[in-house]
DNA sequence: ATGAAAGCGCTAACAT
DNA sequence: ATGTTAGCGCTTTCAT
């Protein structure tokens, strides 16, 4: 009935040698089957002589699941993204899931990714765009933001606790003595950023300080070295600066070292966001407000396990983070007042 | 014939809306195939109105080619890691390929990757386990080592010029005016680290001068940190260092500069590998050999299609580099001797 | 517990 | 140029 030889081994060919029949060799195959010990251990010889391995693309057609989750990513060069990618790998692996990924900018993608019946769609931190959207709707496919939040209330959101972060650094950097507050935003269209640029300055303003100075470090390290720069030429210079994001820090500290000559830590304050393994490094000890890699993986797995069961997932799904205190900010002398607590 | 409603519409569907065969739907699919315009049409129009996206699955499984590519990644949080499964990403779309991602350290992953009946595996700088090899073997998939070299003749290896790179920064040293030559590994089992300081040492050697200190920074941070600690707490400190990689090399710079108050670049010069992004950082500045990413993935890219054709790809491919001279590293005054002409 | 038969959604001959 | 037919390799009733 087959050719063999050729072609890989199916399972008419492991039935054909085991001398039983094809959709035995489908039960030994299937966890909790009712096949007999002597039957799946006869298939089984065979199937291993034969270097047998069942199918998953026939699988899926007819079980109407593929087990592929497909994700989208932009940017790998900011080591937040790349260490979520890396985490997020092992998570699906753990629960028997497949990643499909894919570069989020590349607009005919989706509609290939989408061919291959995947079951959810992750977005790592980058913008869906409307076409994907669409396509995702007509397809009946789940969106999934990672570390971006959506007006669309069908769209789940894995998010870092922004405006709390964005507040306690505020409240840290103040009881810290601070005087100038700057902040370097990560673009405007970075929803992260603009919820955490939002905390810093509600906190500020509750007491009473306008921000000094804001900046802007979207796309490129040449704006985020720019940015740091046009802080560090002000009149006034800021003595404490709010990065939106670490690798927008990462590149402040070092500028301002090696261009300005200035000692990040006791000379001006630079904190960062997200927590990046580097932030930890000996000799950068960047201060920075968590967001936890591996709950909030944790948190995307389980929303992809509701839309495979059926149950609407949260619209939004916030993993609290925490302050990391480092050398790149003064240590504040008197206790920090609780940002958590408005006004 | 189709329930329709409540899975995804099928050729079917389509067929019937439109009033003609499944087969002519197929065909107004299938670029080239033999259809008139107004049969096209009247087709995309009833695919149109019921959202009809071909599933790749079905067609996979008559086509005998998923276009699927499998992608083994280990540790990302090497920007050079990172920046080569971007490319990757993006060159595998333009290829018309589609990328399946997994753990290379999940024994277990293989097995089910394999099942989803990928074209080739690319290891991307990850070591094989056995039982991935033999799995692959037995399955016929094809291995791709990208920088990681082989003794397997039947798996290709894309490289970047590890002997001449080791080579060259050697000879950038010596003319610079060094004296105390050390290395830094990334490890015995890393292919490329042994290359390069294979290369290092034997330029050296020909100039009759021996290594004055080697260590090892395998696997983490702290290895690294430590590796370049024991250096600087040499009785005689070495005056030039090079790292088996540019993620060792911006650890070696922070730690000597932030811990031992160095000048990187006038007290001691430390060269990298790899030409990460971040090398040329305002502030870092790392003198590095390029591995140049889109050339070394469109060599992988060449060999996946060589393999997809049935031809033999070679067992060796080395993408050329070229030494990036930047402020880690001492310029040397007079010219730098070509070390590609051995003795 | 096992086998026979139907069919998942598609492509590829083969007719016409 | 279009329709008919036969599978691709598997799971899943349905018999037995």
């Amino acid at each position: 009935m087959s050719k063999l030889k050729q072609g890989r081994a199916t399972a008419y060919d492991v039935a054909d040698l085991a001398g039983v029949s094809q959709s035995a060799v489908s039960r030994a195959f299937t966890p909790g089957a009712s096949v007999s010990r002597e039957m799946r251990q006869k298939i089984m010889k065979a199937a291993d002589e034969l270097g047998y391995r069942p199918n998953a693309m026939a699988r899926s057609l007819i079980t109407q699941q593929t087990n592929i989750v497909g994700v989208a990513v932009g940017n790998l060069i900011n080591p937040y993204f790349a260490s979520a990618l890396e985490e997020l790998s092992r998570q699906l692996a753990d629960a028997d899931l497949r990643m499909l990924l894919f570069p989020a900018t590349y607009e005919t993608s989706i509609t290939k990714i989408i061919q291959y019946q995947v079951e959810a769609l992750i977005m790592l931190s980058v913008p869906p765009g409307p076409d994907l959207v669409e396509e995702c709707k007509v397809c009946r496919i789940p969106i999934i933001m990672f570390n971006r939040s959506s007006d669309d209330e069908s769209q789940a959101c894995i998010l870092g606790d922004n405006a709390a972060g964005g507040r306690m650094i505020a409240a840290y950097l103040l009881a810290g003595g601070h005087q100038r507050f700057a902040f370097i935003s990560a673009g405007s269209q970075s929803t992260a950023s603009n919820e955490r640029e939002a905390g810093y300055r509600a906190y500020l303003l509750e007491q009473g300080i306008e921000l000094h100075h804001r900046e802007d470090a979207a796309f490129s390290v040449e704006n985020a070295a720019g940015a740091i720069r046009k802080l560090m030429l002000l009149p006034q210079r800021p003595d404490a600066i709010f990065c939106a994001n670490d690798h927008v820090a990462m590149i402040a500290m070092q500028v301002a070292q090696s261009e300005f000559g200035i000692n990040v830590g006791t000379d001006i304050s630079i904190i960062g966001f997200d927590d990046v393994p580097q932030a930890s490094w000996p000799g950068l000890s960047l201060t920075t407000y968590s967001q936890p890699i591996a709950p909030m993986v944790a948190a995307t797995l389980e929303v992809v396990e509701q839309l495979r069961q059926g149950i609407e997932p949260d619209h939004m799904n916030i993993v609290p983070g925490s302050l990391v205190a480092r050398a790149s900010a003064r240590r504040p002398t008197q206790p920090v007042r609780s940002p958590s607590i408005r006004g």
